[in-house]
DNA sequence: GGCGGGAATGACAGCGGTGCCATCATCCCG
DNA sequence: CGGGATGATGGCACCGCTGTCATTCCCGCC
């Protein structure tokens, strides 16, 4: 434990090993063409004076930083942090860091922000997550800096860059024909927040539900919500105070589909004998809320993981600038979670 | 537009501004000693040739990354995030970037781990959450290293380094007194995972409040959960099911309270009629369940945000190595949110 | 025996900034 | 008017590593 202490360098290593830095590098790097024997005087001296290569150097010397960015605009909840769990896992795996950075979208120097990090930062791959997966400002600046880049359900697929998600509009109609096949007719449906990529797609598969099952889709049962908790207890009020009101309600997210479940509570109805409801997400809260949520699970980790795994795949075979063409575009399985809130419509027991 | 591809340098600024480096550096680090006019010109350079400094090389000759840390060991929840907020809300105010590295405090290799993250990435300071934030093998080695780092809620504050926490007892103390407040004689008791700070004050302020109370702490109603629902359920049903059973319950946190919540629900309780049920944390699904939680709330983000500031403070006046005596100590306000899930005990309206 | 070629190693020039010191012009004051 | 303080600027070594190229040695082959 004794000794100088200033962190040891590659001289430091190269002096106690008797070899060149430049043979060091090379051990430290895995590069071929070190004898066994020299390979393992260096591995020796390494350990011996615990020696960390300082990655400012390396970066600075490589033109490599070894740093993945993720952009993300809202810090919404559990989802955000699944991104990060997943992307972590690979980054971890392949001795990347990450670097996360909140983007506001709104502001107007959402151009210098997004320039700012991945310029300074000489970040060797950035994976989107929405909203930003979609502004056209954050991609061109990307473009520019010629980095590559994922994204994470983005609203279109590009040719530019690879992408992952899931087939939203196919799991909202799977979930909304569980509701016919139940028994629905008259079934309320709850938007997220407008333009948002998720939010045209649920509806959309709704809609398709519907109109393949023969029924016809009822303006009047469709809410515009903003994906929060707020905004959904207005919606599910107006829903329930119809005369003729519907026998269940499909709402754009689980945050969404609590806020109904509340209300109707609040109004005395047993849940789900009086209505059934419907999330999307299955956010932890979908498992833990009364009566437990019927839901489509996204797999967010594992979209994370695929995404790093794609942008790691590439960058490990530098030298070429390009995606491979076409480019990849990931679509997983999501699964229809079955849970109890969900029932045949009041008087078709 | 045109130019060369290559990203501009420091060199190229000082060529176009008619300057040296060394004074170009002065402008960008906003050091003193630079006229008016040498500045304009300077600026005028870097915006037309849309120069940002390398940060590699910056943090590579100045010895500071600008990089500050977070270290964490369960990627739980929404607290995790929640205290990411916080931290990226100060590091970009001040120019610093945030750098998440999971810890698994469970491996063999923490030590080695540990030390990768921070003397590989030279990182400026850390913040430490639970229950890294306890860790000696991770303490030792920060020490070691000389890097500054904050402990968000550790069991116990040490002289070497700040930290942010709430009172976590006298909250669980506020909160047991609201129960016997209402009539309750009979209170449960879910406690957190074992070893966990939180579980220990948490259980304590339980214990204080019934003792001053004059009420007995009775072992029958104090069940040993894992701050997990499932884990709690299992405690809600031995809880529910003693013939002389409690009037209410006080969870560890609000996902075991959900727990509590269901069980009762399945039973056909009517709550908080038959059963009250108290949570800790107020994570956003205290207020999305049925009925909506009473809870404790921790100002996690501002929390985060404390323990930000109190680390970037000591960063921005180097020179200075060791943290002012006494360390600051933060101790932040809590709120006890009454919702409703709590009421009188039954027959005692 | 000469030679081409791969394996193993090292010398050295940067990468793009900052720290330290030198230089020079001013200005204030006794 | 000399001398010290202060403002403004530049020169240059160096941070710790990697890329490129040179060098040496050994081997097989014609």
């Amino acid at each position: 434990m004794a000794g100088p202490d200033r962190k040891p360098t590659i001289i430091d290593v190269a002096r106690l090993a008797g070899a060149s830095i430049k043979t060091v590098s090379r051990v430290i790097n895995k590069e071929r063409y070190v004898s066994p024997d020299m390979q393992e005087r260096i591995e020796k001296a390494v350990a011996e004076l615990g020696y960390q290569p300082n990655m400012m150097a390396r970066s600075l010397a490589s033109e490599r930083s070894n740093l993945i960015g993720h952009l993300y605009g809202d810090a919404g909840g559990p989802y955000t942090l699944e991104i990060q769990v997943g992307l972590l896992n690979r980054c971890r795996a392949h001795g990347y860091h990450l670097m996360i950075e909140e983007i506001d979208y709104r502001s107007p120097n959402v151009e210098q922000r997004a320039s700012a990090i991945v310029n300074q930062m000489r970040l060797d791959g950035v994976v989107l997550t929405a909203p930003v997966t979609d502004n056209p400002i954050v991609l061109r600046i990307l473009e520019e800096a010629g980095v590559p880049y994922v994204r994470v359900t983005p609203q279109q697929e590009l040719e530019t860059s690879p992408s992952v998600r899931i087939d939203e509009r196919q799991a909202a109609y799977t979930l909304t024909q569980h509701l016919l096949a139940l028994g629905h007719r008259r079934i309320g449906f709850i938007k997220g927040k407008a333009n948002h990529t998720a939010t045209i797609l649920r509806y959309t598969g709704y809609c398709e539900a519907l109109t393949d099952a023969g029924v016809a889709v009822d303006p009047v049962l469709v809410e515009q919500g903003e994906f929060t908790y707020a905004s959904a207890v207005a919606c599910a009020r107006r829903l329930l105070d119809q005369p003729h009101r519907p026998t269940a309600i499909f709402a754009s997210n689980d945050e969404m589909a609590a806020a109904v479940v509340a209300e109707a509570h609040n109004r005395g109805f047993s849940l789900p004998a009086n209505l059934s409801v419907v999330g999307f997400d299955d956010t932890p809260l979908a498992e833990m809320m009364w009566p437990p949520l019927t839901t489509v699970r996204q797999p967010v980790r594992e979209m994370a993981e695929t995404a790093a795994d794609i942008l790691i795949g590439l960058l490990s075979q530098r030298g070429k600038v390009d995606w491979p063409k076409p480019v990849p575009h990931q679509v997983l399985a999501h699964t229809i979670l079955l849970r109890q809130s969900t029932a045949r419509p009041p008087g078709k027991a």
